[in-house]
DNA sequence: AAAAAGATTGACTAATCAGTCATTTTGCTT
DNA sequence: AAGCAAAATGACTGATTAGTCAATCTTTTT
């Protein structure tokens, strides 16, 4: 990814997250990343084209943080506990663009094709989650409705945590107690 | 409330929904409502005091059909269980307000005051959940936490039902089991 | 070092839109 | 039926914006 692009792209998370998507002009997000209006252009087709980059951005960089640690042979339950404590952990540590990608996943701003790519990158979680109940470590839930669960609780908790400005002790302990809500739920 | 407050706030909800918020200009709501433009900004200053109204409007019904029917003499877990299955009938059975809802509850777009007003209609409920936490029928969850889980695995349950367009049995199952869930998790 | 190819620029355009206001219509009172 | 106030109208304005493109600058190739 060029340079310019990489530039623009951020300059449009930071503008959209102060201002919202429609109240920041094309004129601007240039201008904040140091290049000519035109120059935008060159890069993204149009504005829409820009904010599927925007969304694409945000999702690879949060799944990838979601993500890392996770290994074939790890137990369901550490998996889920891992995933359950990176999420929170970059939504805490990273507000504006956590925030934006909410905004971004329920507006219908996103074209088909962004949300079908970033789907991609979450089927290992997926999978796992198929694992669990196979194995019968969670109840008979259909996957789907497991995994919206999981994020829906996952939403919920970082939500109170920036409410509240938790930290240190106290952000760890609301992240162990709500996830021990979540799996007395959930498991067998 | 005047006629012609009610048609545009109807036909704002109508186009907002199909169209977003900012592809809708007064215009159209203006000519949807079958008046004219100049006569919008007779019954609000502005487009945004507009989109307030709409926001106030959706979240009256939503929380008037929710409460319907709960007394102060119900038992705690009746009274969430009622709670869930009319959130979750609401959602479905009105697919475009509850997604323009949810749409506005977390764009920026509703103002502070507005949101302060909608709060009040849900005291109500916020007060049964201390008292159930008071009397030891859910474990020691911050009740703005317990609220925050509850609502985010109705929302779960909404989306979920819509996308896989459940009805009847299968309808009345789903919500049952998601409350099973949520119950085991956060009951004592 | 000349020429070609590619990237960048920003003034410009065509379109759109929130909100105004002078005028007209409606409905009420006497 | 005349007079009056309130409500409704819609053409208009001033401001804004996505996207264009001819001109300029930079880099690579010969």
């Amino acid at each position: 990814m060029s340079d310019k692009q990489t530039q623009l792209i951020e300059a449009a998370i930071d503008l959209f997250a102060k201002e919202g998507f429609w109240n920041t002009p094309t004129s601007k997000i240039a201008k904040h990343a140091g290049v000519a209006t035109g120059t935008l252009f060159n890069y993204f087709e149009s504005k829409n084209d820009l904010i599927d980059a925007v969304y694409l951005q945000l999702k690879h960089e949060w799944s990838t943080h979601i993500m890392t640690g996770i290994t074939e042979d790890q137990a369901f339950k550490a998996v889920t506990e891992h995933m359950w404590f990176r999420f929170i952990d970059w939504g805490i540590n990273n507000p504006v663009r956590y925030t934006l990608m909410m905004q971004l996943k329920i507006s219908n701003l996103v074209s088909q094709e962004a949300q079908r790519r970033q789907e991609e990158e979450m089927a290992v979680g997926l999978a796992l989650v198929q694992k669990g109940i196979a194995d019968g470590i969670i109840g008979d839930v259909d996957p789907d409705y497991y995994g919206r669960v999981l994020i829906a609780q996952l939403e919920a908790s970082v939500a109170y945590a920036m409410k509240h400005q938790l930290k240190d002790m106290a952000l760890t302990k609301h992240i162990t107690k709500g996830f021990d809500l979540f799996w007395d739920g959930v498991s067998k």
